[in-house]
DNA sequence: AACTATTCATAAAT
DNA sequence: TATTTATGAATAGTT
C-alpha cells in the first residue's frame, strides 16, 4: 500500500518505527470509526504502543465495553450454565441468525430494546458519537457503587465452599476473615485507580461521518 | 475501496449490513495484526456486533492488556500524584519522547526490562503471538490469585477514612462489615465469571507473519 | 510533516 | 452465501 510492498515482519530501525506505528494506528482507529458508524457496532481498541504508552479508541466509549466484557454488569438473573458452552460456529451466526437466539442475545432481550431497533438515525453528525475525554474519577465512582450494587440479586451458581462462604463463629476468626476481605476490597479500589494516565482518542475520526 | 466510493454512513438494509460488518471487522483485525508484527505494540479490540455479539482481537491476548488498562497489576509502589495529570500533547510524544518520562514510563522502568528491549525475533513464526483459545477458567482464577495477592503492599495514598478502614470493636458491627465485605467479594467474582460466552480471535490473522 | 507511487482493502458484481 | 474484480483508500518511501 505505498511505493514497494514490505514483508509484515518487525521493524527493528526506530525512526521508521515510531513514524509507522503512528500512522498506522491512526489508520486502525480510522477503520474502527467507519466500521462504528457504518454498522452501529461498538468497539473498544486498547493499544499499547511500544513505548509503553496505552492510546485508546472507543465508540460509544471504551470502559462501558470493557466493562460489558468482563461482565460488571449487575446480574437480574443468575446464569447456571457454565460449563456446556462450546461455539464452534465460526463467524456468521450473528444478526442473520434470527433462529438460533444466542445466550447474550436472550440476556439483551430481557434487558431492554433501546440498543435493539440500530438508532435510524439517517444522516449528519448527531449521532451519540462520544469521546473519551469524560471524567474518569466520575467513571471510578460509578464503577465502584456497581459493584457494591445489586447486593441482593446475587447467588453464585457453584456449589463449591469456601472459606468466605461459612460464617465464623470465633470472634478471632471473624477478625482475620475481615481483615483479608478489606484486603481484597483495597486491591479492587487499587485496580480502579489511576486510569487518569492514559489517553483516549476518539474525536478526529468522527469528523465528517 | 471498492468499485465505487461510498458514504460513510449508517448501512440500512440488512443483508448489506451483516456482509460489509464481517468483512471490515476481519480487514481491522487484520491491520491489527500487522501493526502488532510490525511495531511490537500491543492490541486488544472488543467489538459488539449489532447484533450484541463480541468478536475479540488480542495480541499478546485480550485479558492481559484489559487488565493493564484497568489497573488490575499489584502495585509495588503507591502513587501519590492523581491530580496533576494534564496530558495536552496529542500524538507524538512517546518512544521518541526519551527526554519526557511520563508516569507509566516510570513505573515500566521500576518493573524491569524485559519488555523494553522490544524482543529481537528477527523472522519467522516464533513469535509469541497467542491467541485466544485459552483456558478461561483458568485465566479467572489467576486475576482472582492476583487481586488476592500483593496484600502487605498496598496502602492508598488517599487521606479520606471510610468505614472499612477503621478496624471495629464491636462484634457485630464487625459482623455486619464482614456480610458487606464478603457481598462486595461477591460481586467481584461475578464480575470476573461469565466469560466463556464470548468468542475471540487472533489466528488466522498471524499465519504469514 | 507533506507528498506521491503503489499496494491493499473492499464495494459491487457474479 | 462465497468468489471475483475494478476501484478508492491507506500507506512506504521520499523530500
Amino acid at each position: 500500500m505505498g511505493r514497494r510492498k514490505i514483508e509484515i515482519k518487525k521493524i527493528e530501525k526506530k525512526p521508521y518505527l515510531k513514524a509507522t506505528y503512528t500512522k498506522r494506528r491512526k489508520g486502525l482507529f480510522g477503520k474502527a470509526a467507519e466500521l462504528c458508524a457504518m454498522c452501529g457496532a461498538e468497539i473498544a481498541i486498547l493499544t499499547v504502543s511500544p513505548g509503553g504508552k496505552f492510546y485508546n479508541f472507543g465508540h460509544p466509549d471504551v470502559d462501558s465495553i470493557v466493562a460489558r466484557y468482563r461482565g460488571d454488569e449487575i446480574p437480574d438473573r443468575v446464569e447456571e450454565d457454565h460449563d456446556s458452552v462450546s461455539h464452534e460456529d465460526d463467524d456468521d451466526d450473528d444478526l442473520a441468525g434470527e433462529q438460533e437466539v444466542t445466550n447474550a442475545e436472550r440476556e439483551r432481550e430481557l434487558e431492554g430494546k433501546q440498543e435493539e431497533e440500530l438508532e435510524v438515525t439517517t444522516d449528519e453528525g448527531t449521532e451519540p458519537m462520544a469521546c473519551e475525554e469524560k471524567d474518569h474519577s466520575n467513571q471510578e465512582t460509578n464503577l465502584f457503587e456497581n459493584i457494591n450494587r445489586g447486593i441482593g440479586h446475587l447467588s453464585l451458581g457453584s456449589n463449591h465452599k469456601f472459606w468466605w462462604d461459612e460464617e465464623p463463629d470465633d470472634p478471632e476468626q471473624l477478625r482475620r476473615y475481615y481483615q483479608s476481605l478489606k484486603q481484597l476490597r483495597n486491591n479492587v479500589v487499587w485496580l480502579l485507580n489511576d486510569r487518569n494516565m492514559r489517553e483516549s482518542c476518539t474525536k478526529d475520526y468522527f469528523g465528517g461521518i
